[in-house]
RNA sequence: GGGCGCAUAGCUCAGUUGGCUAGAGCGCGGCUGUCACAUAGCCGAGGUCACUGGUUCGAGUCCAGUUGCGCCCACCA
């Protein structure tokens, strides 16, 4: 170290002020903050990689929805990101963790809608209040508030992202790899347009993912509505079928009917007014009834519109007919007649229904799909429903009121023959939560069904390419593919990605139009997909779709634009649904597609260097809708390899979901999120991240039990719970403060849930969790370890750079680990192993595992033992003061990839220490600005690994165990010093074993609190086992109790006597012997033996008490 | 309906290929104001490993079944 350093510190004045006694996290983490990025630490470098220097080490961060905070799960999920990303820096890769958010289409939009109705700005439809850029323009301004917020988040928790490079899905290069995919897409035939039923959201207006859907149970009512049975196809001439006519045909239970009475099928629905829709009735092949009624028609009351009764083996045989148990037991069989009504246009499975069928419906004249709602959810006759006939009443009502007024209609012309009451599950929109209406709508879709797609994707895992770390979670991505439906791509929102299609409807072209359309398309700036109409196709009308589609290439192309325009082609409302960017995340944040000078080099540099990626790191539930279509898309796209390109990334990783002591989702509706900054601001960065880490399993779910700190003490104290009318255990809105109990507090669920308001005299408590106590407790250990450690090694390297120069201290010659002391070569071997252990499990995602490691280590072993073993002797010795320096920087290295803040502060300190190198032991040193976060993971060789140090230093720790046990029940003051008698010599070869030597000796009393060790014998001493012989303390108190030691002698024996027995039965097994391998049984053996050697020494002394 | 996970100390969780006399942290009880740290140290109490069977010399661990809790997917007249 430089003597103006050495001054610095060793001046005790400012010691204190530096190294106060408590570590103070917001001391430290805005400076170290500052300096990592002054430094530009973690700004990678693809020179670097491309040229062979480093290997490249990648991770996408999941980009955050902008339209919330973040919370725990984000907190984890970064966490864990970031701790990857330092550690593999540190191990000599060239790290880039991307980060980014995602513009969240529909969640966005709402968020921001319901925000302006909630200021009262927005009252009426948005579409009549706001004009789309309007709209947009006040999205963005809340995208870039919540993007400076998470940005805030991820920084605070020492996120080490390559920040200069953060991304958002909608930014111009995101923006330009969305276009260049849509375009490929379109062009090679894998997007397409259908006419689908989606999940309609009447109140946002907007098709809606199932993911983006919740349901919930209704008390509903299920409605057996009565068609006539008619006879013609014509509806002018159809002519009723009589019961008795139906008899004839041998339709069971027709005679219990008014012959000459017209007859007709019950058809059970919750929804009734979409019969207004129906264009068939179906009947199960197996209902004994179908034959009967071959070849005939029902008519649909009002609507007047004659439909066919079709058999399809989807529909339901009610239980009196049912062939079997599992047919009676199916729920249904309870509610149905054996008649469906099929609504094509407004129920999923009457549509599969409906295109089975399609030609017997058309044959009776009608189309398959008749549409009945606009998309407010009234009724319409102008969106596909012509055939109104005197069903015109019902039009412009919404779909409750139209529910009921068909009920009544039915019911008046004595066509309804019950309700019965039906408590079921109905689809909501998350947003609006609105019921959601299944709905036909033109819709863009990705062919994600084709093999380069799908069938890439599940090649990629079973070629080893992509590996899911639990591996268990391969099986939910494999099955995904095998059951996949196409991707419907299209929203009906304002808030995201173009659809970058124009349309053409009407009109004829010109000759010239086609001319140049061609030339456009030749020169690869527009597409017209595979079916590119031939030019005889145009002029002649023979387009295959009504709808002639043009996907322009690049949104800077205006010409392009403005020339397909003017032939009246008209872009596209709609915008992409999120996951659409989110998919390219691999390739648009590392820059794709590039210039066409980068794409003629491979891609540009970013994507070349860090393309596959390392590991995504990411929850599980978002296998199928993400991770999938990353695969799907980077194997499609990245070069010109259609569906045989690389991965993404080699490893997924999925870590467990963060839910509150019930076991409940953490939400803010429940009121038991837990925002990182308040823990932040508690209990510091590190602290966050490191319990996070040390609890992060392989399991599904963790438990957070979640407790409030009280605004008028700041105590911490577990809430009052109480049942939800949800069923949920929440905490009660109002609470009273422990120390004061006339002082009352609101929680998070009492605000969430409407139910309590946070005033002056009755504030918001604060979610916490006394869990982080364990991470902030550990930084403290750390911190005040350092300060021991630092005052040893300063105040004698001071003298030692008085005594040497600076040249000599430099070129020491390496310290032989074999010259160093029992207790040194067993530190250097713990540390060895355990930073091996460490590195062993952060390598395979085992974060608990790494954590536990290192603290272990470092507060076990070092703190515990050896900074208490050396303290005597630490000052005389150079090689031990350089193993303590060695010691704790190895382990403040390996825990800075968890804990980036206090290892960055105690390494700023550490680093000037000089100290003797010691052989083995490599630690690189900082490539910038001489920060820990670009230094080198300590790498300790094998030499380092003492089996024999470990083995004597556990058995000293046994014996000072046992010694502290002796003192502690009998109450021995801490400064007592005792004395040790040491056992038989016959009775102890042990002893010479290892706790026999003087350095043994020396740890015992420092350890122990022994101040003579002697083979003599005491007249007055207590005994006690260790190592199979009888040991003796004296000097403990002025006299030994003879009662309390009968006692305690009793026990020992009856413990004893316990493990004999055990011990004992297994070796008279006979199978044991035999069986077992002889080294078990051996070791059965000692124990035994020694069981019985301390059993009978404590057994004599007792016989002494007596 | 298909798939997956969990059940071990009062709480939160470990427990790798069966060898265990079942561990950790918190909490609890006792002692300690000590000089790195009271956000600490030392010591201790606390468990029929959900249940039932099976395999084995030996089961928390493997197999079969049961019960309870949870998640994902599909479906919901």
């Amino acid at each position: 170290m430089s003597s103006n350093e050495s001054n610095t510190v060793s001046s005790s004045a400012s010691f204190a002020t530096e190294f106060p006694k408590q570590y103070r996290p917001s001391d430290h983490e805005p400076r170290v903050w500052e300096q990592w990025v002054a430094a530009k630490a973690f700004h990678a470098d693809p020179a670097r990689v491309l040229s062979g220097e480093a290997k490249p080490y990648t991770i996408l961060i999941p980009p955050p929805n902008v339209t919330d905070r973040l919370h725990l799960g984000h907190a984890l999920n970064n966490t864990l990101q970031d701790s990857l990303t330092r550690f593999y820096r540190m191990k000599g890769f060239e790290a880039l963790w991307m980060p980014g958010t995602d513009h969240a289409g529909i969640a966005t939009q709402a968020v921001v809608e319901k925000r302006l109705r909630a200021s009262g700005e927005l009252t009426g439809p948005l579409r009549e209040k706001f004009s789309r850029d309007q709209f947009v323009e006040k999205i963005q301004a809340f995208k870039d508030e919540y993007e400076a917020v998470i940005t805030g988040q991820l920084q605070k928790m020492g996120s080490s992202c390559d920040w200069a490079r953060q991304r958002f899905t909608m930014d111009e290069q995101c923006a330009t790899a969305v276009r260049e995919a849509f375009f490929r897409l379109f062009r090679d035939g894998l997007i397409y347009r259908g006419k689908r039923l989606v999940n309609w959201d009447p109140v946002l207006q907007t098709a809606v993912a199932d993911d983006e859907c919740f349901d919930e149970e209704i008390d509903g009512n299920f409605y057996y509505l009565r068609y006539p049975l008619v006879h013609a196809i014509k509806s002018q001439d159809s002519q009723p079928v009589t019961w008795n006519e139906l008899a004839r045909r041998g339709y069971l239970g027709a005679e219990q009917h008014p012959g000459e009475e017209p007859a007709w099928i019950t058809v059970a629905t919750t929804r009734p007014e979409t019969y207004l829709g129906d264009t068939a009735v179906a009947i199960s092949p197996h209902d004994p009834r179908a034959k009967a009624l071959k070849g005939l028609f029902v008519e649909l009351p009002m609507v007047g519109r004659v439909i066919p009764v079709i058999e399809d083996s989807y529909v339901v045989l009610p239980e009196a007919f049912a062939r079997n148990d599992e047919e009676k037991n199916d729920p249904k069989a309870k509610m149905a007649t054996g008649f469906l009504k099929v609504t094509p246009a407004h129920d999923p499975n009457d549509y599969e229904i409906g295109q089975r069928h399609k030609a017997e419906i058309e044959s009776a004249g009608n189309q398959v799909l008749v549409n009945i709602l606009a998309p407010d959810a009234t009724i319409s006759d102008k969106h596909g429903w012509s055939d109104v006939g005197s069903a015109h009443v019902f039009v412009g009502y919404p779909r409750e009121r139209a529910r009921k007024e068909v009920v009544a209609a039915f019911k008046a012309k004595g066509l309804l023959e019950a309700i019965k009451p039906h408590r079921h599950s109905v689809k909501h929109s998350d947003r609006s939560k609105a019921i959601i209406e299944p709905y036909l709508s033109d819709q863009w879709y990705v062919k994600v069904k084709d093999p380069r797609l799908a069938k890439a994707a599940n090649e990629a895992l079973h070629e080893g390419k992509v590996t899911f770390h639990p591996a268990r979670y391969a099986k939910t991505y494999e099955q995904w593919h095998d059951n996949i439906r196409d991707w419907c791509i299209s929203r009906q929102l304002w808030w995201g990605h173009r659809v970058p299609v124009w349309s053409f409807s009407t009109g004829v072209h010109t000759l010239n139009d086609l001319t140049q359309l061609r030339e456009l398309e030749e020169t690869g700036r527009i597409s017209q997909g595979l079916r590119s109409p031939s030019l005889e196709e145009v002029v002649t009308s023979t387009v295959p779709d009504k709808l002639h589609s043009i996907c322009v290439r690049v949104e800077s192309d205006h010409e392009a634009i403005r020339a397909i325009e003017a032939m009246g082609f008209v872009q596209d409302l709609d915008v992409l649904d999120t996951w659409f960017s989110s998919a390219l995340w691999p390739l648009s944040t590392l820059g794709w597609p590039g210039t066409d000078a980068e794409q003629a080099a491979g891609g540009p540099d970013l994507l070349r260097a860090f393309n596959p990626t390392s590991t995504l790191c990411t929850a599980r539930e978002i296998i199928t809708l993400w991770v999938s279509r990353m695969v799907m898309f980077n194997r499609y796209f990245f070069g010109e390899a259609m569906g045989k390109g690389p991965v993404p990334f080699r490893d997924v990783f999925i870590h467990a979901v963060i839910q509150d002591g019930q076991g409940q989702k953490m939400s803010k509706s429940l009121g038991n999120g837990v925002d990182p900054l308040d823990i932040i601001a508690t209990h510091g960065a590190d602290a966050l991240r490191f319990t996070l880490c040390h609890m992060a399993t392989e399991t599904q779910d963790v438990r957070m039990p979640v407790d409030l700190i009280c605004p008028h003490t700041s105590e911490v104290f577990p809430p009052k719970m109480i049942q939800n009318k949800d069923g949920y255990t929440v905490p009660a809105p109002i609470q009273t403060s422990p120390k004061d109990p006339a002082k009352k507090m609101v929680t998070g669920y009492g605000v969430a849930s409407g139910e309590a308001k946070a005033t002056a005299d009755m504030p918001l408590a604060r979610n916490t969790s006394s869990k982080f106590d364990l991470g902030r407790n550990f930084a403290n250990k750390l911190w005040n370890a350092t300060r021991f450690a630092l005052s040893m090694l300063e105040a004698n390297g001071k003298q030692e750079s008085n005594q040497t120069n600076k040249q000599s201290a430099s070129a020491t010659t390496p310290i032989d680990v074999k010259s160093l002391a029992m207790v040194d070569r067993w530190m250097l071997s713990r540390v060895a192993t355990q930073v091996r252990t460490a590195e062993a499990a952060l390598t395979s995602y085992q974060f608990a595992d790494h954590a536990t490691a290192l603290y272990d280590l470092a507060w076990r072993d070092f703190c515990d033992w050896y900074l208490e073993a050396i303290k005597p002797t630490v000052g005389a010795s150079t090689a031990q003061r350089a193993v303590l320096a060695h010691a704790l920087e190895a382990i403040v290295r390996a825990l800075h990839p968890t804990m980036p803040y206090v290892t960055e502060v105690i390494f700023e300190r550490l680093r000037t220490i000089k100290t003797a190198p010691i052989q083995g032991v490599t630690m690189i040193a900082s490539r910038k600005a001489n920060l820990l976060c670009s230094a080198g993971w300590p790498e300790f060789g094998d030499a380092l690994i003492d089996p024999a140090a470990e083995l004597a230093f556990d058995r000293v720790r046994t014996l000072v165990t046992a010694i502290r046990e002796v003192r502690a029940q009998y109450n021995v003051p801490p400064k007592r010093q005792i004395t040790l008698h040491l056992p038989d010599v016959k009775q102890a070869a042990a002893v010479e074993d290892g706790v026999g030597d003087d350095a043994a000796h020396a740890l015992v009393r420092t350890l122990a609190g022994v101040g003579t060790i002697t083979t003599q014998a005491a007249k007055i001493s207590v005994a006690f086992a260790f190592d199979g012989a009888e040991w003796r303390l004296s000097d403990l108190t002025d006299a030994v109790d003879a009662a309390s030691e009968r006692t305690r002698l009793t026990k020992a024996i009856a413990d004893l006597d316990k493990s004999i027995a055990t011990l004992d039965g297994r070796l008279s097994n006979p199978g044991y012997a035999d069986k077992a391998p002889a080294h078990m049984v051996q070791q059965t053996r000692d124990q035994l033996n020694k069981a019985k050697a301390e059993r009978d020494a404590a057994k004599n002394t007792l016989e002494q008490f007596a």
